[in-house]
RNA sequence: GGAGAGUUGGCAGAGUGGUAAUGCACCGGACUCGAAAUCCGGCGAACCGGCUUAUACCGGCGCGCAGGUUCAAAUCCUGUACUCUCCUCCA
């Protein structure tokens, strides 16, 4: 949520930010004009609130007396009638208000690249170097299908598609990644968290899927409960409605859990193999900062995640996305991309982003200053990673000619010493 | 699933229709070489608005949430969320 007197004082500045989000101008006019109307409502009927607490306590002290009050208490009727039929407007205005602004991303950071899509986004570093195969390196789902270890058409009956039953070491191996990443996590200071994996609809506002967002995720019938799209909900809402101690910051969370998408509008995309699926494991990573120092946290965070990757011997590239690509809540945006052999480039494996105040503003999420005054943190959020695109990518960079998949060495004591899969 | 109790500042806690006590904490002052204790005064109810460069000031809202009754609601009525206790069931 952007801050609606921030929007009223420089109206020009925020459109042409938010313009290159895609916001039209429009929306910010109509915002504006409804908080006009709202702030004029508000004058009015505080303006009559006032005139009936004065008479009211006239009224209190004529009963104390004994006097009579029907005058008063007559023109105090015609009062109260007009205030609850301006309260009935004012709720009106209040929740179109409220639509527009909780539908407004938030403020891209002003240095990152401004773009309408992928296209503009910008590589900031390259690190590894992809293995030179002499043969053709399968796809994973060709692998995970050869080893056994992974069974896509089993879990098309059982479920539907985009979905898949782990088997075998294939499911040891989905095990032994997200113990690696948590040990590596809690080595850097974050909490582990085992967080509910259902969360209400405050919740979902408070990070920013809803209400925009509905269609993506998976609610439960007739109940306030929505399947987590992502640990980032249970984790920053973890506070929400709170004031943290300021000793307490920054606050370092991480947490293993599946994640539920519906993946609507991505029909046709990445149909095979585990790279886009409807349920799948993510280490999450996500802060609480005071705001001068959540982009230095957002490069750590970014660092961690892309620690877990060399530790796994995976080549990969960081990339800053432009401003047309970026998520909802975020105003900074790493995506880390791991090498895919069999597609011959870099898929996303982590996002990790900085929501600045965006999304405490919505959860009201607070610490106090040094001068005791309330301030909203910062909130950040990072994949650190996600656990099937992991295993994909393990797979695939990992393959031998014979079909088999050496381990990576990080990942060895995981798998009670194994140091290959083989049929 | 059934029954009961509860939800009021940072914390504790009073308040059965007349407009949110009190204590602790916190801030200021007095006393003191200084501190503690004591005394005096004050702030403080996530918020919104007016006037402001900003404070200050003024007003509204505010007693879990949403409605209703009333000139007036923490208080009465309806619905609902959550917490606790007991019963039932259960990994």
């Amino acid at each position: 949520m952007l801050d609606i007197k921030m929007i009223r004082q420089q109206p020009d500045v925020i459109k042409k930010r938010l313009a290159t989000r895609g916001v039209k101008e429009e929306t910010i006019d109509k915002l504006i004009e409804k908080d006009v109307l709202r702030r004029k409502l508000v004058v009015e009927s505080e303006a009559l609130k006032q005139e009936r607490n004065t008479v009211s306590e006239a009224i209190a002290q004529a009963k104390r007396n004994k006097q009579d009050a029907s005058e008063q208490i007559q023109a105090m009727k015609e009062v109260g009638a007009k205030i609850k039929q301006l309260d009935e407007q004012l709720t009106v205005i209040k929740d179109e208000t409220h639509d527009i602004a909780a539908r407004l991303p938030n403020l891209p950071n002003p240095t990152i690249p401004v773009g309408a899509d992928e296209e503009a986004n910008v590589e900031l570093r390259k690190v590894g170097t992809p293995r030179k195969f002499d043969f053709e390196p399968k796809a994973h789902w060709d692998i995970g299908e050869d080893l056994d270890i992974l069974d896509f058409s089993r879990a098309a009956k059982v479920s539907s598609a985009r979905f898949v039953f782990y088997k075998g070491w294939g499911a040891r191996l989905e095990r032994a990644i997200y113990n690696f990443m948590l040990d590596e996590h809690a080595k850097e200071g974050y909490t582990e968290i085992i967080p509910p994996y259902v969360v209400n609809h405050n919740s979902m506002y408070g990070t920013g899927q809803f209400p925009k967002f509905t269609e993506d995720v998976y609610s439960i019938k007739d109940q306030d409960m929505t399947l987590i799209p992502t640990a980032e909900v249970p984790l920053t809402n973890y506070y929400r409605d709170e004031v943290i101690p300021e000793e307490k910051l920054p606050v370092y969370f991480t947490a293993m859990s599946p994640s539920f998408r519906s993946e609507a509008g991505s029909a046709g995309r990445d149909t095979r193999g585990l790279i886009r699926l409807h349920q799948f494991h993510k280490v999450e990573m996500v802060k609480y900062t005071k705001p001068e120092n959540s982009y230095d946290e957002l490069e750590k965070m970014t660092t961690n995640a892309g620690n877990i990757m060399e530790k796994l011997g995976l080549p990969y590239h960081v990339i800053t996305l432009s401003t047309g690509d970026m998520g909802f809540s975020a105003a900074m945006t790493h995506d880390l991309e791991v090498w895919m052999p069999a597609q011959d480039t870099y898929r996303e494996i982590s996002s990790c982003s900085n929501c600045e105040d965006f999304q405490a503003r919505r959860a009201h999420i607070q610490y106090r200053d040094e001068n005791g005054k309330l301030q909203f943190v910062h909130t950040l959020n990072g994949s650190g990673l996600a656990v099937g695109r992991t295993v994909a990518a393990i797979l695939e960079n990992y393959q031998n000619e014979d079909g088999s998949v050496t381990v990576p060495d990080v990942l060895v004591p995981y798998l009670g010493g194994l140091k290959k899969i083989t049929k």
